[in-house]
Parts: C-alpha cells; structure tokens; sequence
DNA sequence: AACTAACTTGACGCTACCGTCAACTTGACT
DNA sequence: AGTCAAGTTGACGGTAGCGTCAAGTTAGTT
C-alpha cells in the first residue's frame, strides 16, 4: 500500500542523481515538488483541512497523484508540516527555555504561540491536533505541548502563578484560541493581543 | 411553500376544537407533538445541528413530515427554541437585571451563561449564532447581548473593570468558550468552573 | 360506504468530500 | 525506434447530509 510513500524526501538532490533503485522518474520529481509547493500554499491559506482535489488543481495534477505520491492527507501532511510550522514552533519552545524569569518566559511562550495561531491556520491544526495520526504533527505539538508544562511548573515554583493553575488550563486556552480563529472572522490585531493579555492576567495570583 | 408552517403553534388547544380553516387533522397534530418531542430531545442532546432525519426517526415519522410541518430545520427550531433555552436565558438576563453590585451583577451573568453552556448544547448554538436566519433563536441572543453590553457599561462607571475591556470581549470570550464546548470533550465541571474564574479575574482592572 | 382534501413517505437528485483502480501515457534505458 | 516499468488520471463507488415530489394512504365528512 501506499505505493510512492517517503519519495518526498530529497528527491533529486543537488546535482549527481545515483539513481537509487528507489529514485523517482523525473516527471514524478517535479510532480512531487509542485504537489508540495502547493499544499503549504493551500495549508497556509486554509488550514490542513483543505480539500486535497484543490490542492491538486493547483499543482497541476490529479488528485489521484496525490495519492500515488504521498499516500493521502497524512502523508502529504508530514511532508510540509516541519517547513510549515516546524522551525517556528521549535523557536518558540528555544525562546522559552531560555534562562530568565519564569513569568516573563510563560508570558512569552503564551504570546507566541498566540500569535503563530494567528499567523498560520496550519499552526492552529497542531494545537487542535486536528490529524492525530500524522506522526510529524504529533512530534510537532509534544514539544510545544511539553515546554508548556515545564514552563508552568517553574511558574509555580516561583509563585509567579496561581496556584489552582494547571498546565491543562493553558493547554485548553490555547484550544480554545484556536477553535475561535478556526471558525470565525479573524478579529483585529489590537483586539487579539488584548485578549492575550486578559488571559494571561487572569493566571497570575490572586491580587 | 413552506406548506404547514405556523402549525406547531397551539395544535390541539385543550378540549373544544372549533376546526378552523387552518386546523390540522388528527394525525398530523400528533406527529406535530411528537416531532417536538424529539426534537427537544435530539437538541438537547446533539445541538441543533443534529440531522433531521435523526430526529425523524425517533418521532416515528419521516423526514418529509418534518418539512410538511415545520418548514425545515428553521421552523422546527423556531418552534423549540423557546422551551429548550428561551426561559432560562431569560432568567439569567432578569438575575442580572437586579439592582445591586456592578461587579456582582457582571460575574452572575457570566458564571450562568457558562453554566448554561454547559448544561444545554443548544444554547451553545444560539450564543454562536449558528442559524442566524432563525428569527426566535436571533430574538433569543439579542436579549443576552443586550443585557451583557449594559452590565460591561455600569462595570465601567463603577471602575470595578479594566478600562480596555469592551463588551465584544465578552461576547467572544462565550464564543470561545461555547466553540470548545462544542468541538471538545466536556471538561469536568471542577476544570470548567476554574476557568470561568481565570476569565473573570482577567477583566478586572490592573492589580 | 363513498368520497376527497389532508397528510405521509420512499425514493430521488443535489452538494461536497474521500479513497481506489483499470486503462492509458510517457520517461528512460537499450 | 522499441520496449516496458513507472507514472498519471478520469471515472467510479462510498459517506453524510440536505431539500423535494409524485404516488400512495387515511381522517373526517356527507
């Protein structure tokens, strides 16, 4: 099953093609490029959700391609999720591992990955972990995911949070973040990041 | 069109039926009650988004019979809404009509509100106004609207709120909460309730 | 008990998407 | 320039829901 799956890796290299016994021809190559040129256009645009018969059309192929290439969604997925999201959202989780003070480096993470939800719909299927069974998503959103709860328990040790506060109430908010932007109007920048800030005030202790 | 629309408005009165022009026959009266039965059911269950055809089966009647009736899925929530949610939003709206608190007044209206999320998936709809076209469920959310913009404006006066807080705040704040009730597994109620105090003590003004 | 307007419904066509396959086309090697 | 494995795709069948209608059934009247 899943006939072409791992070609998306490196498929011409550079220069001097071996042609490995696994290699692909070259119509399937620049297939395989544009298919992937167009999927992180369209996951861009519109989410992981987009139907794959318009990322076809966009590509310039049929959808069955897609499948011969990428043996579905999943595969097609786990080909563009690490240039889509993934150097972003291991930048966020470095930011916060940062040394510093433990409030400064949670607010920090909590804005950032805000704004990486508002920047990129594809970001937003990652928290929501809307493709449960790619294992690049999955990887993608442990790290967020374990960052998170590293950095509320420093948040505690500190004190600088209330104490009722756990790392699933950060996990469900930034759900819930997602599930807005996800289905309905982009609010303004300036109301967005206000709302980010009633969140974060709301976790501190208690006055 | 809509051929029998306005009929689940008092079928059977109780004793003396004097037969008026537009009176439905026996059968259709009793599948007029039954559908709503169902539907009060299904909604509360499911939302009012659940398919009709669901709903159909379980008042033993088909699917058709529901648009004969009803006029569709706008009719028959028309016909249910006020039953399903129309009371208890207004007794939220009237609790927070009373005189007292500012404050006080602000957190009951939202607490109920989420309590009311949380307890009846239709209400979830009518705050994310998911039939807009339905004139009772509109009816329905202007009331809670209205009230919840007056409440944010007498917090204000009273300076027991942060000063960039602005009633749509509010609004998308149930939104959200109502997208992840909606798109979630229901939290505990131990987490839910958290939450709901997380929010409220966000908006207050500045420590 | 015959009549007929009211009523019900199975079956249909529609939308929008998924995943598959037999038949065709073509790149690459000899 | 011939061969054929690799590659592509149109067309299909499946899911899940909506809204409609011709044909059949039945309540209520005479």
């Amino acid at each position: 099953m899943t006939p072409g799956a791992g070609a998306a890796s490196t498929p011409g290299g550079s220069g001097s093609a071996a042609r490995s016994p696994t290699a692909l021809r070259a119509d399937a190559a620049r297939n395989v490029a544009q298919i992937r040129a167009a999927a992180i256009a369209a996951f861009h645009g519109r989410g992981l959700g987009t139907p794959l018969e318009e990322i076809a059309s966009a590509a310039g192929v049929s959808k069955a391609t897609i499948y011969n290439r990428f043996g579905g969604r999943q595969g097609l997925i786990d080909a563009v999720i690490e240039e889509l999201v993934g150097a972003e959202m291991r930048s966020i989780v470095d930011r916060a591992g940062q040394p510093g003070d433990p409030w400064e480096r949670l607010a920090t993470y909590v804005t950032d990955l805000r704004d990486l939800q508002y920047r990129e719909p594809a970001a937003v299927d990652v928290i929501l972990m809307a493709y449960p069974r790619s294992a690049q998503v999955n990887a993608q959103w442990q790290l967020g995911r374990a960052s998170g709860i590293a950095l509320v328990e420093q948040a505690h040790q500190a004190g600088v949070i209330r104490a009722d506060f756990t790392p699933d109430d950060l996990y469900q908010a930034l759900v819930a973040n997602g599930l807005a932007l996800r289905h309905r109007p982009k609010p303004g920048r300036q109301d967005y990041d206000r709302r980010g800030r009633f969140l974060l005030d709301g976790i501190r202790p208690h006055r």
